[in-house]
DNA sequence: GTCGGCGATGTTAGCGCGAACAGGGACCGC
DNA sequence: GCGGTCCCTGTTCGCGCTAACATCGCCGAC
């Protein structure tokens, strides 16, 4: 019981059971066979479309079904086939933007192809958690699984049984798994070239948790971006992808000499909010002193103030492909290839860059 | 990264079989049996901690279960008990924060309970398609039921089956099932009163889309403080929720008389961050000039700017009271009050408000 | 007129599991 | 030493569905 709530007693209906059959099982195919004077097998192939059914038949069959009310059962389904018709998420955080915003690519994904979810979302990737929720999804029978935000699978320690097709994303340098991610590196490229592009002599970075392989590739490209076109490159701020943590870093940020720092690329939109916050409370002026670019344009970016450049990532996009591989791998068993497929993104100019000051 | 690694699921299976068996099939409790020359039931037994089996037993069934890497098959199980021991949510938007929230908190809850989610996400809730999310999860065999932002159940076309134990949130007036919603008239009228105590003449509202019913009573709430104080009652500005739809009322309240607006509560954070973005166009100070309250407490509320007074809103307690209510209902059916469960909010002050200019 | 063929429908046999009951052995009290 | 009682374990059966096969009846070809 999650404790304390205050309730208050609106109404109190006693509830609606009308003088009911107490057998509250619910109808089967073997019921609207009854009704229909058929064998249930027919009945059957009414309901999946299957075979020949002459349309007199197919008639009265319809009729039963809507009659009595008819829902297949699903562990029944699965029982006999073998296949579920169901995908596993696991998930180790939808309070993460990203993640929910992949999930509902999934979830939308999914369920145009008749797919249902299975969700899982486990607090910490620690290994006994994960390897239960392995353990319980597939138990679950789903027919495939999507691991969103997979970095534990990095670790040698986990493994997933190779009869589920599996897709991840933001996941594994080892490649083991087919892998759909964003291109983060084309993603922290335009933002420095963009910020470069202005006038900037070099951009500084707040860069996410190490554990992060997003916040890597995004770090990487940005140090790669300055190297190759023979800029300093200072170091980075590590934050946690809070806006608390950028508003730390931009309060350390703001009180450099003044025109160290023109141009900050933030990981993530959440921490360009909080150094934005900072260099307000400091007088600092975006863009007119220091140029803001952040990465994934989530829907309140626009109306940060000022509003955000930053780099959109297409998060439904991933979630809506990770489906479409898993469907395919379901479809077409056999060995699987594990590139990764990348996912364009593309950049928001907004008012919070600008070339820096003469 | 080390990569050679050998999937345990793998190794067992090739040393238990001769060379080549393609049997695709997982193990059955009928395999174990054999392998610990038991009865099948025996291993059941085991698996399920039911009955009395003797320590030699129970040892030897262990290390069979280990040795196949036995994983129970949930359709079969559930086809066998008439119980599936996973949750159906019904959401219509995974996008919005709150319902992310409080599916996070549900997810979280059913986890510990050790139960599944079954997660679908409609993108509108017509009539077809509520009715059609409704059977495929019911028919999924959930052993309850999850509505979230239940507005369409308002209507009367939708029903669900008596048989499947139901909790919705932030749902019907008509009250037909066990609710469980955020107290947002507590909320909306902490907002207003501490304007009032501010100083303020009256306060401004930015309300939410007329469908919402949480935007409904936010307002009711907020007129209802307004009016038991005497105050003016001013036209309300209808949002979206979204930021964007907040910045365009912000810029018509911007361009108010001088004066006129000095405090606005808006019916969440992201219409309260589009207002804020329009005041820093047309230059009026906050809190200076006018105070604004938001609703919700998102994560970045505290490092907009200003930094965001607003209501805090438990979401994952809703999500964890609606299951908890939920596997009340599964472990003793019966007839269910149909009361509403109001989940206590909080008023976070930050620096978005102070009293009206002299 | 006979036969082959085919489309429409019925019958059978499990899928893997657990509930209910059936047995059989050990132990108890007297 | 005997019946009763428990405890442990095995057997049977069916959950609702579908795949595979069996059957039936109709038609056209020769």
């Amino acid at each position: 019981m999650p404790g304390e709530v205050s309730a208050e007693v609106l109404q109190v209906t006693s509830a609606t059971s009308p003088p009911a059959s107490p057998p509250r099982r619910n109808p089967s195919l073997a019921d609207v066979a009854k009704v229909a004077g058929v064998s249930s097998q027919t009945v059957s192939r009414v309901v999946n479309g299957h075979g020949n059914v002459v349309a007199a038949t197919r008639e009265r069959v319809l009729e039963a079904l809507q009659a009595v009310g008819y829902r297949p059962n699903a562990a029944a389904r699965a029982l006999a086939t073998g296949r579920s018709r169901a995908l596993g998420v696991l998930t180790f955080s939808v309070s993460r933007l990203g993640d929910v915003r992949s999930l509902s690519g999934i979830s939308a994904a999914a369920s145009r192809a008749g797919y249902s979810i299975s969700l899982l979302s486990l607090r910490e990737a620690t290994t006994t958690g994960v390897d239960a929720g392995i353990a319980h999804l597939t138990g679950q029978d789903v027919d495939g699984l999507v691991i969103i935000e997979a970095e534990v699978l990095d670790s040698p320690v986990f493994s997933v049984p190779a009869s589920v097709p599996l897709v991840v994303t933001d996941a594994v340098a080892s490649q083991r798994y087919p892998n759909v991610d964003t291109d983060q590196a084309a993603g922290a490229a335009l933002a420095v070239d963009h910020l470069l592009r202005l006038g900037h002599r070099t951009v500084h970075h707040v860069t996410g948790p190490g554990s992060s392989r997003a916040a890597r590739e995004r770090r990487r490209a940005w140090e790669g971006a300055l190297r190759s076109q023979g800029r300093p490159v200072p170091s980075v701020h590590v934050g946690d992808w809070s806006s608390a943590s950028g508003y730390r870093i931009g309060r350390v940020l703001a009180h450099r000499p003044p025109g160290e720092v023109t141009a900050v690329f933030s990981a993530n939109d959440q921490m360009a909010l909080g150094v934005l916050r900072a260099f307000h409370e400091a007088g600092v002026d975006v863009p007119g002193d220091v140029s803001v670019v952040g990465f994934d344009d989530t829907a309140e970016a626009g109306d940060y103030w000022p509003p955000l450049t930053t780099v959109r990532q297409d998060f439904e996009g991933v979630g809506e492909l990770c489906v479409s591989l898993l469907l395919d791998q379901i479809q077409h068993p056999g060995p699987v290839s594990t590139r990764t497929h990348r996912v364009p993104v593309q950049l928001v100019v907004r008012a919070s860059t600008a070339p820096p000051r003469a």
